[in-house]
DNA sequence: TCTTTCTTGTGAAATTTTTCTCAAGTTCAT
DNA sequence: ATGAACTTGAGAAAAATTTCACAAGAAAGA
């Protein structure tokens, strides 16, 4: 889906206006039929003969996914992936806004990161609680990724992302995703292997 | 299959010899025929009544996927992201060594990072075809993704993955992988969304 | 208006993935 | 030994996903 959104913005900034589900598939990687019963599933987006109106789609796209708005996310663990993500120009741009940054070093706290003052974890939950914190993303060494994440709940914090290489357990009602990159180079080194 | 690796070598590091396909399935938060299926498909490695020899697990896994040797991997693009990468530790130790670090910014080249000093991005091909290089990390800006993978097609590297949120082409025998975090902040704001 | 050319939306078919189930192999206590 | 308790591997069933195929709507030229 993020794959539409993607190549969509790319014609938008092209003054596309129309695009037939064939050509957006070919831009996708993907088989046509795929693309009209994704967009099917949300509604009749499409003209008959003519293609998909690339400014309508995006929003109802943008729309069914919730990223019509904006959502408030905080950071916990500055260090190289931390620093990265918040000096991330894209995510803002998508409606991911970064509004705090914690860290439990001493030599970090304090420091601007990125417009960002990096405040003691502990302070999380106070500092959290001031605004409406949406998403947490977790960017830890693996042992502290639980604990990331218990802070993180305390703080009523529903939806966590976590880059570090671990599961973490959470409440029922917290949603829990993993990105992890070596997934990506096992799953390449798999297929070269395999040719 | 990731999530394999990373719970068996959990399990490795305290010691566990042996676990049966239920008590791996709920460490990785996976159905139980789900994980004997896939060890199954290559090869026997299960002793009914017992479980799983995490050791032998864990190598024979290896082995299948190809990471039970060193991959060779340049970077291209030395922005926030590009030094991230060039500065985890993980990725070495897992058998991916990022051998060499490119840029165009005369500002960055002959600059060190994490051991690697930034070559121009012009030199890639002399400089890369010296070591048989596996694989190709784009770390560049998104409309600079399809030179940077230009510049690797020609010396010969049959693996991309790309960082960038853009598509790029490249001929058939070389294989591409997007990575993209911003679809898992997006999957995030739907489920959030639709509780 | 009619015909030709596009292109969607969708039911049906095909394929892939996931889950269920259980015979058969292993261990251990008695 | 024997039985009870486990656990795998794999066939069958179920579920989900992907692809095919085409009726029906839209546009444009004759
Ligand atoms: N660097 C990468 O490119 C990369 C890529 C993929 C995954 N990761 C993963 O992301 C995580 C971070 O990687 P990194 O390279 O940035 O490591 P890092 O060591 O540079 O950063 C970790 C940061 O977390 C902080 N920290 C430790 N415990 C904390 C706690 N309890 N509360 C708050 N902050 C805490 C540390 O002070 C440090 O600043 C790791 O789990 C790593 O495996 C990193
Ligand atoms: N920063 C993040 O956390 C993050 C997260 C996800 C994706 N990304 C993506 O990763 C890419 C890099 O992000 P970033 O934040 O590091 O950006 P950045 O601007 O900090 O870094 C880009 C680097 O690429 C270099 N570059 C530009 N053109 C080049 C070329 N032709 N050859 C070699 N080098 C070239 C630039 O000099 C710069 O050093 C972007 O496409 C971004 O969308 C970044």
């Amino acid at each position: 889906m993020g794959v539409y959104i993607q190549v969509l913005e790319d014609l938008q900034s092209q003054q596309q206006q129309v695009i037939p589900s064939e050509k957006l598939a070919e831009k996708c990687e993907v088989n046509s039929s795929q693309i009209r019963k994704d967009l099917a599933y949300f509604g009749e987006f499409g003209v008959r003969g003519v293609g998909y109106y690339v400014t309508d789609l995006l929003q109802a796209i943008k729309h069914f996914l919730g990223i019509d708005r904006n959502w408030n996310c905080i950071l916990v663990g500055v260090g190289n992936l931390g620093r990265a993500l918040l000096r991330h120009r894209q995510l803002p741009q998508k409606g991911f806004q970064i509004r705090m940054a914690f860290d439990c070093d001493p030599f970090k706290i304090g420091e601007h990161v990125a417009g960002h003052e990096v405040v003691c974890t502990r302070r999380l939950k106070e500092k959290a609680q001031l605004m409406q914190i949406d998403i947490g993303l977790i960017t830890t060494p693996p042992e502290r990724a639980q604990r990331a994440a218990n802070h993180m709940m305390q703080a009523g914090i529903k939806g966590i992302i976590n880059f570090a290489p671990t599961r973490i357990h959470v409440s029922s009602d917290v949603t829990v995703d993993y990105v992890d990159f070596s997934n990506h180079l096992i799953s390449m080194a798999f297929r070269l292997s395999h040719p």
